[in-house]
DNA sequence: GTCTATAAGATGATAGAC
DNA sequence: GTCTATCATCTTATAGAC
C-alpha cells in the first residue's frame, strides 16, 4: 500500500533542520499488506529507514539527500518516495518509529521506581529514572539505536518550534520526572525543579551527540561515547544540582542561607 | 580586494552541517582597502555576514541559501561571493568574526579572578568565570550575539570533525576552569573534572540554543530565554555537581562514601 | 514492489557589463 | 563594488514500464 501525497504548495519557504510538514498531509508508513521478509533479514523500507536515520543524525534534515539515503539502502530513490512520499514523510517516520517504545519503557521505568520505593524516594533516584533507560538504550542498543538517539539530540538542540513540537511528545516524562523529585525535597520550588530540568536535559542531550570534543580536550582521559562511565556521574552530578538548588524553597540562588526577610512573603504559597 | 577560489574538486562527498574546507582555500574576507561607511551604518559585507549569522544559527549549514542571505542582507548574491568566495568561506567568516573576542575576554576573566582571589578560589568562582562572560554577551549583547552564540551552540553539538576542530579553537579555557577548580578541590581527580565540564558544557549549550521547550514544558514558569534566571543557577547547580563528583578523590561515583580497599591502589598518584 | 526516465525547479558559483 | 545573466549541476518528486 502507498501513501498519498500532497505536495501541491510547494512554497513554503526555505528548509529547516526539521521542516514543517505539510497541512494535513502527515505521511505515514503503510505496514499493513506489505509481505514481511525472513528473520533476519531486513526489508527494503526498513533498510531506507535505517539508512535515513544514521545519515539524519549526522548531518540533519537538510544535508541529507533522498539520493544519499537510498544509496546506503542500497535500493533505488524512487523506492523512498514510494514508502514514504516525501523527505519530512520519511524523516518523521524515522523520528517515529522508536518514540513510541522509548516514551513507555521510560514510563513504566517511573511505575516500577515508584511501586518498589513507596515513601524513599529520592533525588538520585528520580534522576536514574529519568535518565538511564535512554542511556542504556544508547550504550547496550545496536547502531541504529545510537543513530536515533544522536538524531534527538540534534531535535532537542533545534529551536524551530517544528523541532519544538517533536519534542513535546516526552513532556510527560519530565513533568514525571519532577514529581517524584518533589517528593524527595518538598520545599523545591516549582520554578527551580524546571530550571534544573534545563541544566539535565543539556547534558542528557550533548552526551547522546557523542561529538568526541570531550576526547579532544581531554586528551583521551574520557571518551564522549564511553557511555558506561557517564551514567552514574550523570546521576549524581545532576542529582546534587537539585539538592542545591531545589532543597531549600525559600532560598534564592546565589544565596548563601535562606532568607528570612523576603521569606515571609512568598513561602509555603504552593504546599 | 578579491578573494581567490578553488573549486576545481567539487566532490568532496555531501554537506555536512559544518563543511570542511577545500583543501589551502580556507577564503579570508579582504578588509585591506575597504572604504568604511559613515558610523551607524553598515557596509554590505557586514550587512551579509549578519544576516548569515541569522540564518546560520536557525537553519544550520545546509538549511540556508547564498540567495537567502543576499536576500536578508539587501544584497545582490553575487555579492556575497565577490566578498565570501564560497558560502563554506561565509560561514567560516561569520564564525571566526566574533570567537577571537569572545576568547581573550573569557581568558581576562581568569585572570582577573585569580589575581583577586589568590588562595581562595572556589569551585563556584571557576564556574562562573567559565561561564558568565558568555552568558552576559548573550543576554545584553545585540541581536547578533544572540544569533552567534546560538551558532556556536549549534556548532558544539554537531558531531562532524569539522565542527570540533572548530569548539577546540576554545579548549585553553576549559583547561584554565579545570585548573582553578583543582586549586579549589586539591583531592579531585582530573577523570573526574572532565566529566564533570561535559555536564556542564551541555547545560551552557542548551542554554544558548534558547529552543523553547522549557517555556512549554513548564507552562510558561520559566523562559528559555531568560538568561538572568539562568546565569546564578546555572553556575550553583553545576558547581554542585563539581563538588559531588571531585570533591572526594578516593570514592567512585554512586559509592556512599571514600572506599578504602580499593582507595589505596590508586589514591594520590596525581598530586 | 522495483526499476528507468524525466520533469520542474533550486543551488553554488562565475563571467562580464557598468 | 555592484549588478544582470547564465552555467552546470543537483534536488525532490512523479509517471509509467515491468
Amino acid at each position: 500500500m502507498k501513501i498519498t501525497r500532497d505536495n501541491s504548495n510547494g512554497k513554503t519557504g526555505r528548509p529547516l533542520t526539521v521542516r514543517t510538514p505539510k497541512a494535513g498531509a502527515k505521511p505515514k508508513r503503510a505496514t499493513v499488506g506489505r509481505p514481511r521478509k525472513a528473520v533476519g533479514s531486513v526489508d527494503a523500507a526498513d533498510r531506507i529507514l535505517d539508512a535515513a536515520e544514521d545519515l539524519f543524525s549526522k548531518r540533519g534534515f537538510d544535508g541529507v539527500t533522498m539520493r544519499e539515503v537510498a544509496l546506503l539502502a542500497n535500493v533505488d530513490a524512487a523506492l523512498a518516495h514510494y514508502y514514504f512520499a516525501t523527505k519530512q514523510g520519511l524523516f518523521d517516520v524515522v523520528l517515529e518509529r522508536r518514540a513510541e517504545l522509548v516514551f513507555s519503557e521510560r514510563m513504566e521505568a517511573f511505575d516500577t521506581y515508584e511501586a518498589t520505593h513507596g515513601n524513599n524516594v529520592t533525588v538520585e533516584g528520580a534522576v536514574a529514572t529519568f535518565v538511564l533507560p535512554l542511556l542504556e538504550r544508547a550504550r547496550n542498543g545496536d547502531v541504529g539505536w545510537k543513530n536515533y538517539f544522536r538524531l534527538i539530540a540534534l531535535v532537542n538542540n533545534d529551536a524551530s518550534h517544528v523541532a519544538l513540537s517533536i519534542m513535546s511528545y516526552f513532556d510527560p516524562l519530565v513533568h514525571r520526572m519532577i514529581a517524584v523529585v518533589k517528593r524527595a525535597l518538598p520545599n523545591a520550588r516549582e520554578e527551580e525543579l524546571f530550571w534544573c530540568f534545563h541544566f539535565l536535559t543539556g547534558s542528557l542531550t550533548l552526551a547522546l551527540s557523542r561529538t568526541g570534543r570531550l576526547d579532544r580536550v581531554s586528551g583521551g582521559l574520557c571518551r564522549s561515547d564511553d557511555l558506561a562511565s557517564i551514567e552514574p556521574r550523570m546521576v549524581e552530578y545532576c542529582a546534587a544540582g537539585f539538592r542545591s538548588l531545589c532543597a531549600d524553597g525559600d532560598r534564592l540562588p546565589g544565596e548563601k542561607t535562606s532568607g528570612t526577610s523576603r521569606a515571609a512573603s512568598r513561602s509555603r504559597t504552593s504546599r
